[in-house]
DNA sequence: GGTGAAAGGTCATTAAG
DNA sequence: CTTAATGACCTTTCACC
């Protein structure tokens, strides 16, 4: 088998990165067909179900497969606009209670510590336009954020994902 | 019943979200604990089981729940790098041709068309630092992209989520 | 490998908008 | 009258021991 196939030297990464074809297989028949039980997988790939089994649970354990979680569409629930926020923070008292104050508004659907000039990258959605100055208001409302500069996300030209990176 | 309990008017959506209370308790249900089926949502919901089958199949029909995909880590698939690329393309023949390229890179996990001075904003992800000037180089080699500038994502303050939104 | 259980479909009845 | 919820029955399929 080729297991360990990348296995890959990658700085400080803790996680080996250990999918072998088999996983990779089992990963992308997952994602076409969600519903599918373990049986049906193990048959699929020509294995026997305890086998199917051991690398779904491996694949849980090592990290790489984050749960099945119902991915829900925000524009289906309303939210139709969408934008990338980039916010300048006071450093004095580091960032957490700024990511604190962000992670207590649900327009916010993700935050990241940048490089550059910016310090916070946030990922918001909104109902309109007029909506998303609510959110932005909400968000400068913190003592700790000195500036936000938004950017409307107008099309999306692809949708997350992460299958490509499997092969 | 509180049905139609957002039913929002929100400028040009054409979806209405019409999510009352016992979607909402279904979706968050099923985001505790997604390996759980119909019948047993039907038990904690206290409802009967064609009635959580009913509204989980309407969810899906609707558009709001995108399915059950395998969520994958690519920190854990030995991409330890995130970062924002904002690209600016050449306006000639339109953003398609550039989507199409973007679209060719598994390392690009997600791209926008955006207001402000660039024209392209990606997610893209990378093995390390070294590996995200390859996965950069990789990018700019079209011909319609004039500009690329990069931002390294640090720490992820709020991972991805959209569930705050249904309440 | 066998067994209890759940998924998924259909149906008639009842209730509510 | 239309839409939804319910409980019942059935067959296939899976998960667990």
């Amino acid at each position: 088998m080729l297991r360990r196939l990348f296995a890959v030297y990658a700085g400080t990464v803790d996680k080996l990165s250990s999918i072998d074809e088999l996983d990779a297989r089992l990963i992308k028949l997952l994602a076409d067909e969600p519903r599918i039980g373990v049986l049906e997988c193990s048959r699929r790939l020509g294995v026997a179900r305890g086998t199917a089994q051991a690398r779904l649970d491996k694949l849980i354990e090592r990290g790489v497969l984050r749960g099945f979680g119902p991915e829900l569409d925000p524009v289906a629930l309303g939210y139709g606009v969408m934008a990338f926020v980039t916010l300048e923070i006071r450093q004095r008292r580091g960032h957490q209670p700024v990511a604190d104050h962000l992670a207590a508004i649900p327009e916010i659907l993700e935050a990241h510590t940048i490089t550059g000039t910016g310090d916070l990258m946030c990922r918001i959605v909104a109902r309109s336009n007029a909506d998303l100055q609510r959110v932005i208001d909400q968000i400068v409302s913190d003592e700790g954020i000195v500036r936000a500069s938004t950017i409307i996300a107008l099309e999306e030209q692809i949708h997350y994902r992460v299958l490509p990176l499997v092969g």
